[in-house]
Formats: C-alpha cells, sequence, structure tokens
DNA sequence: TACTGCGATTTGAACGATCAAACCGATTTA
DNA sequence: TAAATCGGTTTGATCGTTCAAATCGCAGTA
C-alpha cells in the first residue's frame, strides 16, 4: 500500500517534536545522542523519507541537478557515459538528475527559466562548451550554480565560473608519443574545421610533441566535417604525403582511416566500436569527471548559495577549476 | 534578479482571486472566458510558471517521469536517442525526466521505493525488459503507473501492462526478404545466446522467412557472445558452411561479420557505427517509441490514477501494446 | 534567592499551490 | 413572492517541511 509516512509520524513515533526530527536530518549536532538515536531507529523503523516536494517549499532547495541531453548529432559520442556517471555521483550525494533538451543556446536558456520557475534545480551542468557560449553568462548575471564540463573556450579571464574538463593536449601528446617510441618520425594528425576549442586543443598536443623535436608539423595535417569518409581521404592524403602513423581527432575520422592503408592509427574518445574494430584510443575518465563536477557543485551549494546574494560567504572563492588526463587505451591499431 | 512570481501575484495583478488563476490553468472551461483572458495576459506579463513542488504537495503529482539510464554494457547501444526522444515527448506533454541508476533488479526495485519517497514520479518508465522481470510486477502490485520499452518476454499473459517495442522479427524478415530480392539463396543468421527475449525475436523473422521459402535455417545459424569477434569467428564459419550473406542480431555483431570476408552484411540498431562504416541495417523508430511511451503514460494518468485504488474509471480498460515497425538502412554493405 | 546563560527541545507560522465548500447575483420554478 | 438552480467566483483549510522565536530544565554566578 501507498504508505505514506511523514515527519510527523516519526516524531509521535519517538516520543519528540517535528522540529526534532527534522533537526535530525538536517544538523545532527545540535541533537542530544540518545534522542538522536532514538529518532534514527524511528526513521528505520517507519521507513521515513524526506518529501522533496515539501523541502523545497520551505528551502528553496530542490535537490535536483538540471542536464541537458544532447541530440547524438551524427557521430558516436561520450555523453551517455558522462550521464551514466552524473547519475550515480549526484544520486551519492542525495541529489537527483533532471533532464531537458535543447536546439539552441537561446532555447536553452529559455529552457532554463522554465525549469528555474516549475522544479527549481539547484544547479546546472553544461556541456558542450563552446566559443562564445552565452549560456554561462546568463547563468553567472541570475546568481545561478553551475559547472561546465568542458572549458570556456575563448573567454580570456580563463573562465570566471567552475569547470572540468579533460586534457585533450595531454591525450594527443601521449599518443604521438607512443607512436614516437614505436619509431614513426612521420606522425600525421586528423582534425576538425578550425573554431573548436575541443579540436584546437586536441591539435595542439600533437603539434607540440614534434614541435619539440624541432619537426614542422603542418604539412602533415588535415582538417575534415569529422566523418568517417573525411578520415578516410584524409589519411590517404597523409599516408600519401609520407605518414607512416596518424593521430586523430576522434573515433569517428580514425575508423575512416583505418581503411585507408595499413598504417598505425589512434582515435580519441575510447567509444566502443574502438573496441569493437581494436582501434587503440585515448579514453576519456568520464566517470571521474561526473564526480567531480558534483563534487564542485555540492561544495558550491553547501557553502554560501551564490544565488543568496550575499557578498560574503564562498562566492568570492574562486571557481574551480579540474583538469583530468584521458589515458591512452592500447589494441591492435598502433 | 530572482523574481518569484507567485499564482497571488497574477490574481493581484488580474483583480481575481487565487482560485480563479488555478481554475484558468487546470479546468479553463468553468472560466468565463473574458475573466480567463485577462488571467492569461496577467500570467504572461509577469511571466508566471507553476511552482511544481507546492502543487505536487497538494496533488501528490510530481510531473516527473522515471528512468533508468543503463551503464552502456559493453555494446553500442540505442538507449540514448530513446532518452534523448522521451526527454522531448514528456517535456512537450508538460513532463520531465528523472534519471536513475541501479545495478540489478533489486537495486532497481529499491530505488524505486527511495524515489517514490522523495520526488514521487508519476510513472515509470522502464527498459531491458527480460525473462522473469520482478519489476514490473513490484510496480503493478503497488498500484503506480508504468511503461516499458520493450515487451514483457515470458510472461505467458501477453503482459497484463502498457508497454511500446519495436518488432525485431519483422526487422530480421525485411532484412531477409531484401536479400532474397538481390538474389541470395543461403543467408545465415549470427545471433545472441539463448533466452535473450530480444534475440529470439530477431532471429525469429530471418527463421520465419526461410520457413516459408520450404529452406531449413538451422544450419545457417550461430550465436555469440555479441561481440564483434564473436561476429568475425561466426562469420567465417557460416561463409565456410556456404553462406552468401549475413543477417546479424546487432551492428556490434555484424562490424565483426564485415571483417570476415566480401559477403554482404546486414546490422540492427543503425548505430552511429553503421552510418561511419557503410552497414546496411535496421533503425528502430525510437524518438516515436518514445512519443508512445508519453503518450500512453500521459493517457493513463490523465484518466484515473492506477494508484487511486480506485477499482472504476480506466483500471480495468485492457493496457496499450505498442508495436512499431524498424525500416532497413541501405548502404553499401548489402 | 534571583538572575543569567546555555543547550535541548517545542510551538506557531510560512512556503505556493489546490480542494472543498461557501458565496453571490441572476434566472427559473413552484 | 419565496425557494431552488446555476454559472462563476471567492474563502478557508491543507499538503509536509523548515525557519524563527519561544520555552524548558539545569548549572553557574552574584
Amino acid at each position: 500500500m501507498a504508505e505514506k509516512v511523514t515527519i510527523a509520524d516519526v516524531a509521535r513515533h519517538a516520543s519528540v517534536s517535528r522540529q526534532t526530527v527534522s533537526n535530525v536530518l538536517n544538523t545532527p549536532e545540535m541533537v542530544r545522542e540518545e534522542t538522536r538515536d532514538r529518532v534514527l531507529r524511528a526513521v528505520e523503523e517507519l521507513g521515513y523519507r524526506v518529501n522533496q516536494a515539501a523541502r523545497r517549499m520551505r528551502t528553496g532547495r530542490s535537490r535536483l541537478l538540471a542536464v541537458r541531453i544532447e541530440s547524438t548529432q551524427d557521430g558516436m559520442n561520450v555523453f551517455d557515459r558522462f550521464l551514466h556517471g552524473l547519475t550515480e555521483s549526484a544520486a551519492r550525494a542525495g541529489y537527483r538528475v533532471i533532464l531537458y533538451t535543447a536546439d539552441d543556446d537561446r532555447s536553452e536558456i529559455g529552457t532554463f527559466d522554465d525549469l528555474l520557475g516549475a522544479y527549481e534545480p539547484d544547479a546546472f551542468v553544461l556541456t558542450s562548451t563552446h566559443f562564445g557560449d552565452v549560456r554561462t553568462s546568463w547563468l553567472a548575471e541570475h546568481g545561478l550554480a553551475f559547472v561546465t564540463f568542458g572549458r570556456p573556450w575563448g573567454t580570456p579571464d580563463g573562465g570566471a565560473h567552475p569547470w572540468v574538463d579533460v586534457d585533450g593536449a595531454a591525450g594527443t601528446a601521449a599518443a604521438t608519443r607512443h607512436l614516437l617510441d614505436a619509431g614513426h618520425r612521420r606522425i600525421g594528425f586528423i582534425g576538425w574545421p578550425e573554431g573548436s576549442g575541443v579540436g584546437e586543443d586536441r591539435r595542439g598536443g600533437w603539434a607540440r610533441t614534434l614541435v619539440a623535436r624541432g619537426d614542422r608539423p603542418e604539412p602533415l595535417e588535415r582538417r575534415t566535417d569529422g566523418s568517417a569518409s573525411g578520415g578516410e581521404a584524409a589519411a590517404r592524403e597523409l599516408i600519401a604525403a609520407g605518414a607512416t602513423a596518424l593521430v586523430c581527432v576522434s573515433d569517428s575520422v580514425a575508423l575512416g582511416a583505418l581503411q585507408a592503408g595499413d598504417v598505425p592509427v589512434i582515435g580519441f574518445d575510447d567509444t566502443p566500436v574502438a573496441g569493437a574494430v581494436g582501434l587503440t584510443s585515448l579514453s576519456q575518465p568520464l566517470a571521474e569527471a561526473a564526480a567531480r563536477c558534483v563534487g564542485v557543485l555540492t561544495a558550491l551549494l553547501d557553502s554560501g548559495l551564490p544565488n543568496s546574494g550575499l557578498p560574503g560567504s564562498g562566492a568570492s572563492r574562486t571557481p574551480e577549476h579540474v583538469l583530468l588526463e584521458p589515458s591512452l587505451v592500447i589494441r591492435r591499431s598502433a
């Protein structure tokens, strides 16, 4: 049956007042130990669970994190694993993830507003940050808590807001070194069109590793639309230009490059395909990234809320920035 | 700033009472047109949005749909696209999707309980239904609204609960016919281990199409663990056994089969990889499936709630069952 | 003895919405 | 003319929790 256990039931069962039960749950240190135990036992026995709607009404905190679910553009992506990790970490911290969709930045901002009116999520997790991202400034202006998975590309201040990201450059640098160690001297890179922060980051790791050896990287670089067929065409060109091994900006492109000939290829993201076809690839620590996002947010929320408007408390601390290293998963392809 | 517009603000602004505003929003037909317009204008001007927490406290309805996010086992899967569709359809119907994770059925049932206590989702959407699924009976016993994406495999009653699914047999039958039309006479099938409802369903469409022509399918069938390498091995065997074309239970397996030789291959699920490598595959109408799930649930919720305990109303109607057809996406591989 | 201080606990009010019942003015019915 | 009906609207109570203030018992101090 639909047992509906309220705080009053627990209070009665433990012979204390409602408020004492509330205190046990929210500020246990201010309740005498003996009382606390009695209340906790009652909570246990009755199977009490706090009603978030009622709590939220009083406190304005919903214990919800809002995340946009992306529309899996064309490629194989990585978002679902991040989302899974986020859901898990959030649950551990007593939060739940609520989803929304949006076609573009403007409509996403509209959705912020809707969500805030109806469900009052405590914070937002943004992904796919990009040049000229207006979402972060909107959230900041409204004093809302949020973290981005992805650096704030293109903003000179290096990000006035907290973010978590994976160091793409470190990844491609590791991949390039791996190929150098195997004896390759002419290592090509297949990238995305200019203007993508992630793309330039990944390109950078490859380039700087070659430059550090005194090589000029440019001749062995090609940009593609990110498709497998684009990757295959680019790989043919690079092989013709003398490349003996290839680092790719994504698994999608790498998958195409594999068709182009018998040179070692390294992809990025370690998507399921990579495992299936034996593609060496860079694996993002997505579960950890998600956990760090949750960590950043809970820290932010547990200290002075950003939207409390108070100038003091945690508001003035510099926002946290977390950069994680991807790891090279070595398979047959390189 | 954090404008907080309540129903009382709207009421004042429109010179009516709180309840009239509430009526305009919930039962507009009982408000005089002139008043209704005035209230709607006030809602618009003030940017009012109903506070779900307050509404839920009074009504017990949260306008949340709970969905478990799966842990992307090994393979490339299809869940993320379903989830995206679900979020979109739900939003259109005034609902939001809240996520949870679970390691197995038992812990999932525990999570049902937690969620119901804390967030009171109006309904659950279950995926990955399987033989002996205890989750559906738990939900049914507790009088909760839910729909499964996937048939209730193995229950003789054909499902006492509503479900939405994609007709896998119809898909593989279409694939098989496509190969027959191309002139193939010895068409193999690479499947999953016995005991999977989805796997047997997909196998069935291939088998019955051959049987209808008077052929014996068994000699050209192999079961695998679902991996690409398993698919490759099975494909080699089948080709050696005389198969000139292959229908596969998944894209993962099909990807392996492609490596085995130069015979036509058809996969299932039309994952991003299929597009990348030119694999002909069966595409599930996931957005529509998601929309139908939402449709089934809203119908259920808008009629007599199942958990209202009332024997009358919509409870006695037979639950809705929706079976959708996948479509064959023809690419280079077949 | 009376006052102050303090930790632990209780009480009343409030969050924002909806339900149920009351109310009101105009019309119909007896 | 009084009563009943009816559409439209308003009023009071309530959902379950937490905040703020009040209360209580007890020890320390003047």
